[in-house]
RNA sequence: GCGCCCGUAGCUCAACUGGAAGAGCAGUGGGUUUCUAACCCAUUGGUUGCAGGUUCAAGUCCUGCCGGGCGCGCCA
């Protein structure tokens, strides 16, 4: 179904007959709303042109897209198209509310959803960590932001898939199976030197401990592969665990041992070589990345004949390509920032288009408590985990907290202030709205009023025409989102939602003495509840009935 | 030295691919015999780091500075 604002960009375009891009043409929520409902600018790019004023041209405008308006059978959802200052201001009529309304309580869990045809498919891989120790608290934003930017592509009809790459062989893994021997031998008094950059954290110890309690005090013969193995599916499993108790299971696990025994890594470096971008120097072989926009050339394969974590990237990033994605998207920590150049060099070197490739980087997250930073030494391998934070301030904070800002931005994260149930918590105060609505409808006790259909033209009270505005804007905030991969938009507009019921909520009683009153106003918390619900969903948060 | 991100109210941050400067918190003063006060109302707070440029229009784009963070390996 043909949205609002779509089919009012349709008329617009109609009106103006330019070749002006689409986006001219789109109406956005405006910042203030005695502005209306939806407001455009396209007379200011008219304006040069035709050597006419923007406000003269939007007065042109308004008339015409109303006129159009009223040919296509939307006359009756707008009040006016107001030219203001150069703007187009659409101003939803009464009617055109209560079709919101309507629309909301008709679709349900489905509002604000979209459909495509064909449908964009995207493959999103993030957090990607290493299978050597706990998530940390940055792992935890990328989980975070990941998952609602697949949830929200998919609101919007994409077809996402989540995808973890694990990177379970190399120095790495290998540097965990030491740590874990070490630790093993040290708890049955064999000195054996810990090794140098090994991982000194106490997770380790703990490992070493349960192989001791469940399988006995004879392992040291085992060879070193059976401590990596042991060592990193134990870690494994306990980030499986984190993120799933986060909400989150991811769609796909890929494997470098995989495409390295798959042949995928040597085929890449094949295809490379086939194509002139190898070549040998001071006993290494290079990757002519510059050729392909990169500062410097990169090693793939060093002078020990060892390859460079470049080269199963490659390989990986081929391998995702090769599946027929329409888009990629990597979320990657500001430490990889410096790997984007080369990795999408690659990408044009193996012939797929770059800008298929998408690499965000999602800042770095710092945690205090009441304003004052909390250390993190990441030197002696103690650090805050991912886990920590999850157990003491809970899923929804937790996700709300680190969706708050936009992933540009460092995040502050104030564990004090996430955990606390109050006022100051912008997540309690979305679900306390929710909650408020729940016992609301549980409390209705006179169920002929639901034989009424509601006349919901009753809902004139400032109030309530702000609160279905708000309503309104859902679906297009959804599209704005989505479009730009960034989730942060969407806890703003439900603290701006939530705020509106509340302020709706103080001023107005829904069940009165007034039956047919009490319809309409049911039928509009109805309605809110519905999109609290959804957009707490999207961003996998629970929206509890009683608080 | 080079690259990326950030710099907006006392604090934490928005401003949707240039479009009409905003929230929350903190501060101050108020409001519940009624469907949940985890709520609401009022009010204080701005040279958008600095200087130029492009534009009808710049927090947003360009140039140069200043400040903060991160990266720049034949590590992963």
């Amino acid at each position: 179904m043909v949205s609002l604002e779509e089919r009012l960009s349709q008329a617009l375009r109609h009106s103006v007959r330019s070749d002006l891009p689409d986006a001219a043409f789109r109406w956005d929520v405006p910042k203030d709303a005695t502005f209306g409902d939806l407001s455009n600018a396209v007379s200011f790019k008219l304006a040069g042109p035709r050597k006419q004023s923007p406000q003269r041209i939007a007065e042109e405008l308004s008339a015409a897209v109303m006129a159009r308006c009223r040919t296509q059978g939307l006359g009756g959802w707008i009040a006016r198209v107001e030219p203001k200052a150069g703007f187009l201001n659409v101003f939803l009529s009464q009617e055109g509310l209560a079709q919101v309304l309507r629309d909301i309580l008709r679709q349900g869990r489905r509002f604000g959803t979209r459909r495509q045809h064909p449908a964009l498919s995207l493959n999103i891989e993030f957090v990607s960590a290493n299978p050597t120790g706990p998530l940390s608290v940055a792992h935890g934003r990328q989980a975070a932001v990941g998952d609602v930017i697949a949830r929200l592509l998919r609101s919007q009809g994409a077809r996402v898939t989540t995808e973890f790459y694990l990177n379970d062989e190399g120095r790495q893994v290998e540097m965990l199976g030491r740590s874990l021997r070490a630790r093993y031998a040290e708890l049955l008094g064999v000195p054996e030197p810990f090794p140098e950059d090994g991982y000194q954290g106490a997770y380790v110890t703990d490992s070493a401990g349960r192989l001791r309690k469940t399988q006995g005090d004879g392992l040291l013969d085992k060879p070193l592969e059976w401590f990596i193995e042991e060592g990193m599916q134990e870690q494994l499993a306990r980030i499986r665990q984190d993120l799933e108790q986060f909400g989150l299971t991811f769609d796909q696990w890929t494997s470098q041992r995989w495409l390295r025994t798959s042949g995928r890594i040597d085929q890449a470096l094949e295809t490379l070589k086939a194509k002139g971008l190898l070549y040998d120097s001071d006993g290494a072989t290079w990757f002519a990345s510059t050729k392909f926009g990169d500062d410097k050339d990169r090693v793939l394969r060093k002078r020990d004949r060892e390859l460079t974590y470049l080269a199963p990237d490659i390989a990986y990033h081929q391998w995702k390509f090769q599946r027929g994605y329409d888009q990629l998207l990597n979320l990657w920590g500001p430490d990889h920032h410096g790997y984007i150049q080369r990795l999408k060099a690659s990408a044009a070197a193996l012939g797929f288009p770059a800008d298929r490739l998408i690499i965000r980087i999602v800042q770095l997250v710092t945690l205090s408590r009441q304003g004052k930073p909390v250390p993190m030494s990441k030197r002696e391998g103690e650090f805050v985990t991912f886990r920590e934070v999850l157990d003491e301030v809970g899923v929804d904070a937790t996700r709300f907290f680190y969706l708050m800002r936009t992933m540009d931005s460092h995040l502050e994260f104030d564990l004090e202030l996430a955990k606390r149930q109050s006022q100051d918590n912008p997540v309690y105060y979305i679900q306390y709205a929710h909650a408020r609505i729940c016992s609301i409808l549980g409390k209705e006790r006179l169920p002929w009023w639901r034989k009424l259909r509601p006349d919901l033209h009753l809902l004139q009270a400032p109030e309530e025409q702000l609160l279905m505005r708000a309503l309104f804007q859902y679906p297009l905030m959804l599209q704005v989102c989505a479009a730009a991969m960034e989730p942060h938009g969407l806890t703003v507009y439900l603290r701006k939602l939530a705020e509106t019921f509340h302020v709706f909520y103080t001023q107005h009683r829904v069940i009165s003495e007034q039956p047919a009153l009490s319809a309409a106003r049911l039928a509009l918390v109805q309605a809110t509840r519905q999109v609290l619900a959804n957009g707490l969903g999207i961003l996998g948060i629970s929206a509890p009935t009683r608080m």
